[in-house]
DNA sequence: AAAATAAGGCAGTATTATTGACTTATATGC
DNA sequence: GCATATAAGTCAATAATACTGCCTTATTTT
């Protein structure tokens, strides 16, 4: 065990107790949990023909109704030809909707179809009773320090993405920059 | 806000107070903390030519010297055929070495070279640092609630894999299994 | 000797992603 | 109004990761 220290000790030392293998084992974690989590999904996904791309921008579309493609694209940080390909495919198929944006033409606005949200619904509601599964299979108790960790995971800059909404109507990233 | 309850109404009512906006921030949190998470070992990978499927097979190789390919594809679950290609690179470049299981000799066990354990400790001190780092931000008194949820997202007949280690020499788990 | 197992290979395909260059439409700043 | 910038979309080429199905070889087990 002691010649796998080196690299890591020092990265250790900032925290008593937490041993590499530790450590490991969260790495573990977060493979096997992701994998299982997004499994799941994949499945019904590959009875509609899609694949997870397609999930993903589901998803934002449905969280963020209206949101224009580079706001898509800022979420997903994926290129513009990797979402237009999907993107395309889910607008032909009567996925997503599209609609020019009246303040600034150049925009198309993405929106849920019906059959988007019918979609999007069974594949969410697939994850959630993972999730709450695993909230009442740890305890409630677990559930705060689980979602602190998990966003403190995330780039700093990103962490705004998740976070207090209840909000009001969604509105463009680059517009709330300028006003 | 109402008329994105249905699908989700049952799930939620056995946890009081578990509502679909938070749960919908808990799947968020899980896409962008592995996105991120991830991200970094990729970045050093691309470096070396590799991706992220050359980082899963020289971690649990790391993690399990003298695992057998079929308990490494048991672990990734992925196909042979996919796993193969990855290998036979790992291999040909030298990070990763076979030798044939003197009591069976069908099996090759795989091990990582000096040149793999270097490679294998730079990812994973990566990924670490990161995980310390949000820990240390999100207060060690997390951390248990956090690992207790990742492991009950897990399937359960895959919990087994990430654990109460700190066990003896790794053994084949088909072996296992018969003796 | 027959059957099962472990590993590996080959051919073909799909999905997701990349980069770079380019077009079109629209908006904004001077 | 003209120049520039932005939003979106497109084309071509490429790469990584994964899949299915089928076959071979070596070795072990029954």
């Amino acid at each position: 065990m002691e010649h796998r220290n080196h690299a890591l000790c020092q990265l250790t030392a900032s925290l008593r107790g937490q041993d590499e293998e530790k450590l490991r084992q969260v790495l573990e974690l977060l493979f096997f949990a992701y994998r299982d989590f997004t499994g799941e999904a994949d499945a019904v996904l590959a009875d509609f023909g899609f694949g997870r791309a397609h999930h993903r921008a589901i998803y934002f579309i449905g969280r963020n109704p209206n949101i224009s493609v580079s706001d898509l694209l800022g979420i997903l940080k994926i290129t513009k030809q990797s979402l237009s390909r999907v993107l395309t495919q889910l607008i032909d198929e009567g996925y997503v909707r599209q609609e020019t944006d009246s303040t600034d033409r150049r925009r198309r606005l993405l929106l849920l179809s019906d059959k988007g949200v019918a979609l999007e619904r069974q594949l969410t509601a697939r994850q959630c009773r993972r999730v709450i599964g695993a909230f009442e299979n740890a305890g409630i108790d677990s559930v705060s320090g689980f979602r602190a960790i998990l966003r403190a995971i995330i780039d700093p800059e990103d962490r705004h993405r998740v976070g207090r909404r209840e909000a009001g109507p969604q509105v463009s990233e680059t517009r709330r920059l300028v006003g």
